[in-house]
DNA sequence: CCTTGACCTTCCAGTTACTGGAAGCCTTAT
DNA sequence: ATAAGGCTTCCAGTAACTGGAAGGTCAAGG
């Protein structure tokens, strides 16, 4: 089938599935027009990049665990160290997200919203920190 | 100042403030040698930038907030839409990666991780969906 | 037979926000 | 004189696509 078909039946957009050939994840054959061909396990094997892709997996982790996949004697462990080192990721972020998320909504909480210009999250954002012992440390300064 | 010291007052690397420069968010004067030359005002605004980026602020957000912080006579509703703005965008990163957690600890939960080919994460990963319709919809295919 | 429109092809450029590295100048200390 | 360290510019690469231009292919309609 032409690569629009396959788009349509994994649920990728053409472009992705050409970039994918491109790095070398997914290579159809070719017919004689020159057209990409994708057969069922070339389309079930973009399907399944969809999902490790809708997961937040990685390029690398998506070869990776296509990889494991087509390996009938993998060990189910391998697939989970790479699982679990997403999930890893995945926590390492909501929890930079949150930290961002708490701060940021203190400001607006205390920001008037109104037409004066008086802002604490300018303030906050303005604000002078500790940069003394620093700049002691390095240098007197002009 | 040179660039070395305005990084290390303002917590920023020295690439980042080149590059800072090249978009046009701090543009510092240069001594007779060639180099950069920083005020404490150019300073001050790279600490902004730096505290800024670090609530996760875009650059184009950032160079919005610098111009409203040296506007005195800005409204503070303009800066509280730019915050209430992203921090929309943080929400919805965050209940994005929190529904990719919960069916990835779900998978891990699931898998044994012992030397066993078996594993729910590769089925999840490789399971059909209602590709049928979809596929009906389009053309009976070959 | 010709055209139209939908697909398909390749290649190039742009996105975000830096980061690394090479080649070379400036300054200061030994 | 030279070595170290900081400074300069410019080029390339990152992740994972996405958009667009220029052009080939194919099936249907007039």
């Amino acid at each position: 089938m032409n690569i629009g078909r396959a788009a349509a039946l994994s649920g990728l957009p053409v472009k992705t599935i050409r970039y994918y050939e491109e790095i070398g994840l997914v290579r159809p054959d070719r017919s004689s027009n020159g057209y990409r061909d994708y057969g069922e396990a070339h389309v079930h094997k973009l399907a399944f990049l969809a999902r490790a892709r809708s997961l937040g997996f990685g390029i690398d982790d998506c070869r990776t665990l296509l990889a494991l996949y087509e390996d009938r004697s993998r060990a189910s462990a391998d697939v989970r160290e790479v699982a679990t080192g997403h999930l890893g990721e995945i926590d390492r972020k909501i929890a930079e997200l949150r930290e961002m998320r708490e701060t940021l909504s203190g400001l607006i909480a205390a920001c008037a919203g109104d037409d004066r210009p008086d802002c604490p999250i300018l303030g906050s954002l303005a604000a002078e920190r500790e940069t003394e012992a620093l700049g002691a440390m390095l240098d007197p300064g002009p």
